[in-house]
RNA sequence: UGGUCUGUAGCUCAGCUGGUUAGAGCGCACGCCUGAUAAGCGUGAGGUCGGCAGUUCAAGUCUGCCCAGACCAACCA
């Protein structure tokens, strides 16, 4: 028994068996860990970094497909930077902090609100936010390794490690000293369910805003000092805020019509009047007169309600410039408490806001009436109240898409709160000047959505009340009459000014720090830390230095591997982390924050539709992994347009995952099948060539060669599917060209071939690496006998041939086969049966003579004849070429007409004229119509044509039937279990005429089939008990097959 | 209301700076091949390239308008 070179693999595998064995094999040999080890992180004194960003997900949930495709990117450009030399370093993150982990500890401890959190101790709550947020980690950890993605999970940062926040409240210090900080007490989205202030961003997250039905109201507000009763209307959507109102704003410019009836008048803006049509029926109104909105201002009403009668300044009519005649009726309610116009113009105006709403949105006690109460549920009391009082001019539901808090759901209100702010206002044309250096993908976000966000950016409330996050490093003074505001920006800092070092940062820690105010001579103020903590995007945008412990530590790192060089998450983020990291970025260190952004789409289900774990419209990813494995989907995805910023709508079966299984993943594995099994075979041990002499070995090699240069261009301008659309295609070419032409070289074990396939299988793997990092793995390792592609380099282009003319000579080969076989389909010829004699008609045949036994082969003729005289098998048809389109104008139609309907003559000296136009070289070729009734085809590129012989000789139909009995008996072998190897002996029962077939082609016959002997029987006797039988059909002849292993 | 993207075969999608008869995969029908075999290959049917104008010798490709969908923004007082 000889010794086999390559491991004896089975010609079908189960993929997502192959994918657990290698992953255990990574495990186990710390491949991961060495293919960052083994790169340098200097070359030469130059940095040798990738330095990609992980963006941290919040595990409060397990992974979706969106966190899938993101991951699979995020690994994808990390294994190719990795094989072409690069360091990259990939630590995973988690975001711990905020609202979601905060809401979770509620639930779970049965606590609800800030009140009732503080009685339980924000010691205990922490304690449980800090334990209950990484409860989902270990699933992380499962779904991502089982991806196949490469990322360091036990060095993995976490917002809430206290060399992160140490960094943060750093970066907060740095703001401060850069004046980018201020405290200010402003009208912000509030959500009342979790009792925090919302970001202005957070509140265009996703579907954060969507349609809800909203009661509005129209009031009309008593004028003072009026003749007759008048009310001036005005609109609102939130009726609960009209016990709030401390003045109504009009239109300085603006027109206003005055309408009575017999009891009182009411004032519209003239613009509104249409839309109250009704009303003014219903009260019998008529338009007396109009005036300016100008002599409106400073007139004074009576308020709705008597809570805040005796207000300063209030209940006065102010005439602006920022009115218009929108929706409602040309004058507007102001409750400066709730609206962030409102809350300025009355600030303008020296009116003091009231807020007589609590943390949790429910009225306090300066609403006597609704005290306890929500100020949803107010809305309609107050109305009922209106009508009353004869001021309801109209109520209706309305229609309109509001911002929910993206937490809980519930629908936030606007209300004035002390908060902390970025000054981003200050520096966003900084910010959109950086953007231009960023490489976005696909391009049209970095002008556009990202861009325009930019250009528009709103300064940032930081700061949440509430308890689980990094605390905003500000001492204050608790006298007002001793002012002092300390910032801190370091634990060191905190150690030095309060004598000992906090044990954590959190809260409620970290408030324990207090000490007397150094500028209080009474020495009875103390310094005490502001009560909220900081958004948590605020940390994520921090990311880039937190991760590091930037400044305290690796320094000279950061420093010189700043920006990153990639970052990928889904488009969304240009809202989110991609605006964070930009703003954070832009203000500590003027730079941009990453060089290259790949922005991905959305994935939908099969109707276009958001998945939703409700609806269940989607496949469970863990099925697609055991069912298909996580390179078919890691394929799947990345080939599709979400790499581009597109959607992708996956069917609930995942029958796109199936089929990428069966056009990437089946035939790469069909290629290795093939080649271990003849190399076994044949005892052959391959090495690695590059450059062979026989002239299909050159042809793939050319072909390697393109593929390596397309994928690695492709990669290098971040187009990923594009580089898979290259891997698919060679797969195609080496498939079902290379080796099927070349199956008769495999058999009789040319070393040449071997090296020539063993040399391309390995360049498919690395090539394929980053893209299937598991399949790729298995064939590579077990073929090379190497520990892993992903330690290896990537292919070095310029070692391979790289012959274009070979190429294209080929592609004229493969077109001349596929005419032929088109001819005997035409014709009813079957493959096995040869022919005598092809034709092939081009007109520049050089080089094609090389290639005619493939062409033989692969058309199973005897012979071939090259011929270049056209003519002779059909009419010339003129083709005029369109380019010259450019030189002929408006001549051009004329000549398109007539060279199609074969009006041309050829001219003496070789050109040829249309329509009086004279053409030359490129301006036209000829092609060739064949003659009808020939059993003849253009080739589909019109270059030449292909005639068949299509006559059979006696000699050549029984050839046919030989290789008919060929065929079948090696369908017998297989059905028997033989290898290809295995030697036998065969007994055929067959009719009389086929026994002559049999004789003449005896020795074809046993050579083909491997057979030691080959009886011929006649009759039933002869049956033997150790032979397997089977009845064939061999055209009209029935036989009967006995084979028998030797 | 504005901006960006998308609209090509039953489905999922290609189609470069405008250029001859608009492509691929899946599905369907019919064949073929098989010493890779629960694979492979070929052929066919199927398209007014969302619509209407325009520019041009020539428009799926450029321009304008319109329609539909997605996303972003504005409005939402």
């Amino acid at each position: 028994m000889t010794k086999k070179h390559y491991k004896q693999v089975p010609s079908s595998i189960s993929f997502p068996k192959l994918e657990e064995e290698i992953l255990s094999y990574w495990e186990k040999n710390n491949t991961f860990q060495k293919s960052i080890d083994n790169r340098p992180s200097k070359i030469d004194g130059i940095r040798n970094d990738f330095v990609f960003y992980d963006g941290p997900p919040f595990a409060n949930g397990l992974p979706h497909y969106g966190h899938l495709v993101t991951g699979y990117v995020k690994d994808i450009i990390p294994r190719y930077k990795t094989m072409k030399g690069k360091k990259v370093n990939r630590r995973f993150g988690w975001d711990t902090h905020g609202l979601p982990a905060e809401l979770q500890s509620e639930k779970e401890l049965k606590v609800s609100g800030r009140l009732e959190i503080l009685d339980y101790g924000i010691d205990k709550f922490n304690k449980h936010c800090e334990k209950s947020v990484l409860r989902f980690t270990d699933e992380w950890e499962k779904y991502v390794s089982r991806s196949a993605r490469w990322v360091d999970f036990k060095n993995s940062y976490k917002t809430m490690d206290s060399g992160y926040m140490e960094s943060v409240i750093w970066a907060f210090k740095e703001l401060w000293e850069k004046g980018l900080i201020y405290e200010d007490y402003r009208v912000v989205p509030y959500s009342w369910a979790v009792e925090s202030p919302l970001s202005n961003f957070e509140i265009r997250m996703d579907n954060a805003t969507r349609q809800r039905q909203d009661p509005t109201v129209t009031a009309g507000f008593k004028l003072n000092g009026m003749d007759k009763t008048t009310y001036i209307c005005a609109w609102t959507t939130t009726p609960w805020t009209l016990p709030s109102n401390l003045a109504l704003a009009v239109g300085k410019n603006m027109e206003y019509a005055i309408l009575e009836n017999e009891q009182a008048c009411y004032i519209f803006s003239v613009g509104s009047i249409s839309k109250y049509s009704k009303e003014i029926e219903e009260l019998g109104l008529k338009q007396i007169k109009t005036i300016k909105g100008s002599e409106l201002g400073g007139k004074t009403y009576t308020p709705l309600f008597n809570y805040f009668e005796n207000h300063e300044n209030a209940f006065r009519i102010l005439a602006v410039d920022w009115v218009e005649d929108g929706e409602g009726t040309g004058c507007v309610h102001m409750a400066p408490g709730f609206g962030e116009i409102d809350m300025e113009a009355c600030r303008e105006a020296g009116i003091k806001l009231v807020v007589p709403v609590d943390s949790k949105g429910l009225f306090t006690s300066e609403i006597p009436d609704y005290e306890g109460k929500h100020v949803f549920e107010t809305n309609k009391d107050i109305a009922r109240r209106l009508r009353e009082s004869g001021q309801l001019i109209r109520f209706e539901t309305y229609l309109h898409n509001y911002p929910h808090c993206w937490r809980t759901d519930e629908p936030i209100i606007y209300k004035a709160i002390n908060g902390w702010y970025v000054k981003v206002s200050e520096f966003k044309d900084k910010m959109v000047e950086l953007n231009k250096s960023i490489n976005w993908i696909p391009e049209h976000i970095k002008d556009g959505q990202f861009g325009k966000w930019l250009e528009n950016a709103k300064d940032w409330n930081i700061s949440r009340d509430r308890f689980w996050g990094a605390p905003i490093p500000v001492w204050i003074s608790d006298d007002p009459k001793y002012p002092r505001i300390d910032v801190y920006g370091s634990i060191d800092e905190l150690e030095q000014d309060f004598g000992t070092r906090p044990e954590s940062l959190h809260r409620p820690h970290i408030d324990e720090l207090t000490r007397p105010n150094p500028d209080d001579p009474t020495g009875k103020s103390a310094m005490r830390r502001v009560e909220a903590v900081l958004d948590c995007w605020f940390e994520s945008g921090s990311m880039p230095f937190a991760q590091v412990h930037y400044p305290f530590e690796n320094k000279d790192w950061f420093e010189s591997n700043f920006p990153g060089d990639f970052i990928v998450e889904y488009v969304a983020q240009t809202r989110g982390w991609f605006y964070t990291l930009m703003v954070m970025s832009t203000a500590l260190f003027e730079r941009a924050p990453f060089k290259n952004c790949i922005c991905h789409g959305v994935v939908l289900d099969e109707k276009h539709e958001k998945l939703s774990k409700r609806l269940k419209n989607y496949p469970d990813p863990v099925d697609m992994f055991n069912k298909h494995g996580s390179d078919a989907m890691r394929w799947y995805m990345v080939s599709s347009p979400l790499m581009s910023g597109g959607d992708l709508a996956i069917d609930l079966k995942g029958a796109g995952i199936g089929q990428t299984v069966r056009q990437i993943n089946i035939p790469m594995w069909n290629a290795y099948y093939f080649f271990t099994l003849y190399a076994n075979a044949e005892n052959i041990k391959a090495h690695k060539i590059h450059s062979s002499d026989n002239v299909l070995d050159r042809y793939i090699l050319s072909k390697s060669h393109n593929l390596v240069k397309s994928v690695e261009e492709h990669m290098d301008n971040l187009q990923l599917a594009s580089a898979t659309a290259e891997i698919q295609a060679f797969l195609e070419t080496m498939n079902n060209w290379y080796i099927r032409r070349n199956r008769e070289r495999f058999w009789n074990g040319k070393q040449q071939a071997f090296n020539t396939l063993y040399t391309v299988i390995e360049i498919l793997c690395k090539v394929s690496a980053p893209f299937l990092p598991m399949l790729s793995e298995k064939i590579y390792t077990e073929l090379t006998g190497q520990e892993s592609v992903h330690l290896s380099d990537w292919e070095n282009v310029d070692e391979l041939p790289n012959d274009t003319n070979l190429i294209n000579t080929m592609d004229i080969i493969r077109e001349t086969c596929s005419t032929a076989l088109g001819i005997r389909e035409a014709n009813k010829l079957r493959v096995r049966q040869p022919l005598q004699k092809m034709t092939v008609v081009v007109e520049n045949h050089a080089g094609l003579e090389e290639f005619s036994d493939i062409l033989k082969e692969e058309v199973n003729v005897k012979d071939i004849k090259i011929d270049s005289d056209l003519s002779r098998y059909g009419d010339m048809q003129l083709v005029v070429n369109p380019k010259i389109g450019k030189r002929l104008g408006s001549k051009m139609k004329e000549v398109m007409i007539e060279s199609k309907s074969g009006n041309y003559k050829n001219l003496d000296n070789g050109n040829v004229e249309v329509a009086g136009i004279e053409l030359q070289g490129d301006d036209y070729t000829m092609r060739l119509k064949t003659t009808d009734g020939m059993a003849a085809q253009t080739m589909q590129n019109g270059m030449g044509v292909v005639i068949l012989d299509t006559e059979i000789s006696k000699e050549l139909e029984q050839e046919g039937l030989a290789r008919d009995l060929v065929r079948a008996i090696q369908n017998a072998r297989k059905d028997a279990k033989l290898d290809v190897s295995n030697r036998i002996s065969l007994k055929i029962k067959l009719q009389q005429e086929l026994v002559e077939v049999v004789n003449q082609f005896n020795d074809f016959i046993k050579s083909e089939v491997l057979a030691s002997e080959l009886v011929i029987v006649l009759s039933e006797d002869d049956v033997q008990s150790d032979y397997t039988y089977e009845d064939i059909k061999i055209g009209s002849y029935s036989i009967d097959l006995g084979i028998s292993k030797i």
